[in-house]
DNA sequence: TCCGCGAGATGTATCGTTAAATCTCGTGGC
DNA sequence: GCCACGAGATTTAACGATACATCTCGCGGA
């Protein structure tokens, strides 16, 4: 391996003025700067990072702590984060936390978030007791629906506004018995699920329907495979219904296969809407209605919340709520969205 | 930060000792171990890991670094991976190197490379000439097609094989026409799709059906609107087919959405298989006729390969080939699969 | 002539940990 | 009673970079 002393010796300067050239450090001659890159290049010297953040603290990435990288929506989350992050000349580095409260807590080691400039956390598995233990040193910005504590920045979406958009949309378009898969009506703490499902329950509620704890179909995963055996399940048991809300695109994928294995057509027997927008949802067939949560604003809100700590570690913190919009198509009846 | 001299000197001990403790060293008398361990608690003292990988060189963390997070495919890899080291207390970091050569590049730098223990490189961009420049003191695995140099430890699908079960299906269900779409006939160094464009054509040939250019349908991103959008095209601009063999499940979403898009029933004006049998495969209506690479082989050896070089740094590179199965489902009208 | 100044370069201490060498005893063999 | 031995603990010197203080000069002003 070879170091800063490696090319200061080839080059015939001391190793700082190495490091000032390599930073861009004024008090450098314009003679000895190039002498000392053209030494670099000659020598393919490279620095080493974990000496530079041992030394400044400064480490230029950024971790993206996710459930399940196999979940679309965090593949596009990411995805767009990186993208976001690319011209600023940091890095995005994405760890998976398996959504046990266990392994979540273990991503959040001090350890592990040391390693980070700024961490953005989308924790599925904590409570709001495990996040008030957690004193990290380093700026984070949470990302997600559950309850948290005051002092943290955060980035969310207009969950009930959406669920809202979404059921009334169903309704607007005929429906009367419409189902919320991966609903939850009551949990010790509120997530993504139980805003969603209030979102629902408040459209019904306008729409003066009323809500059979029948048509709350719950789910754990909120996996494809778990909604669509879960669909299944509850048709096969005698369920009636002429909508359903997914709560996400993802289990509205499996409801989709779900129905069709039940024998009923969508949207002409039961009317289908999910909620995130996925990039996959436009391509199916019946293209997917759904909530689109404004995601180039949850990225760039949610990046210009750790900037801000980045700055200044005692910035107050923010919550922010991003905007729902319906998106229609062919899983519902109505017009096409504007 | 409380650093392993905060706890030294609250335990009444040497940094040294302190170390051993938590490194599990011999040496350290019951109740000094004991003592530490309570301090360590008390002070909610956590390791630096910064400051550990500069003395000793582990990380005890595996970077994998992918073209895409938003491609199905990478993310189920990187979840089956994370999901794999977990048990033998490592820990994976999915970077995206954005499918450019230049990010590519960047994503190979000797600096961003010693932070890893090892890396797992899916590679895209890089051609062989690239990849022959890099030399690394880290251990390597190769996931994936295009051509390497020899010296790289690699595990990759059974393209060819893979391409050809899956065309012989088609034709085995009645297709004259099929179209490979995403495929690529001739390029300077070989690749995902040429490789499968060749299957492709190898089953044709066995089924003496002439391969019309107009059947291979290029793409440059496989992604899913990139796919339904070409389909779409080529329908529209009068091709004629009774069957796609799409390179990659992707791929086939988009085909599925495309054909349907132009009015063609799915599978009985048109058949489609895919390859990659991702998640969501099984899940689509109707399910996707795919190509299984045997994705827990494909994890499990590339992590052997990897631990072998951990081992052994001058272990002999290796090059494993996982077999590839037809996935027979709703897309195509044979019978199912076994 | 002398001093102050600042550009250009260097020296030194340090970040928090670990490898390796060293020190300190109590014990058992002869 | 002496010495070898090894368990238990400590000391020392890095790992490779950077922050901060310092040094050297040539030059212009008093």
């Amino acid at each position: 391996m070879i170091t800063m002393s490696d090319v200061a010796r080839a080059a015939g300067v001391s190793v700082m003025t190495v490091s000032n050239v390599l930073n861009e450090r004024t008090n450098v001659g314009a003679d000895t700067r190039l002498r000392v890159l053209e030494v670099v290049e000659e020598l393919g010297y490279e620095i080493n990072l974990t000496a530079r953040r041992l030394r400044s603290g400064r480490t230029g990435t950024i971790g993206l702590i996710v459930p399940q990288f196999d979940l679309h929506y965090y593949g596009e989350l990411a995805s767009r984060i990186s993208e976001a992050l690319a011209p600023e000349g940091m890095h995005l580095v994405v760890e998976q936390s398996g959504a046990s409260r266990e392994r979540e807590l273990s991503a959040l080691s001090l350890a592990r978030l040391q390693q980070y400039d700024g961490v953005l956390l989308s924790a599925v598995g904590l409570d709001m007791a495990d996040l008030d233990r957690i004193h990290p040193d380093v700026p984070i910005v949470l990302l997600g629906e559950q309850a948290v504590p005051e002092r943290y920045h955060r980035v969310r979406m207009g969950n009930v506004e959406g669920a809202r958009l979404a059921t009334e949309h169903l309704v607007g378009c005929g429906a009367r018995r419409v189902a919320v898969l991966g609903g939850k009506t009551s949990a010790p703490h509120p997530e993504m699920a139980t805003y969603r499902t209030d979102g629902w329950s408040q459209a019904l509620d306008q729409a003066g329907l009323p809500h059979d704890p029948a048509l709350v179909i719950p789910l754990t995963t909120y996996s494809i495979a778990e909604a669509r055996s879960a669909i299944s399940a509850a048709v096969d048991g005698g369920l009636e219904v002429d909508a359903i809300f997914a709560v996400t695109d993802e289990v509205a994928i499996g409801a989709l296969a779900g129905l069709h294995d039940a024998g009923l057509r969508v949207p002409e027997d039961v009317q289908l809407a999910g909620f995130d927008n996925l990039g996959i949802s436009a391509h199916l067939v019946p293209g997917l209605t759904t909530i689109d949560p404004d995601h180039p604003t949850l990225v760039t809100e949610a990046l210009r919340l750790l900037r801000r700590q980045l700055k200044d570690r005692t910035a107050d913190p923010e919550h922010v709520v991003s905007g729902a919009r319906l998106v229609a198509r062919g899983t519902t009846r109505g017009r096409s969205a504007p």
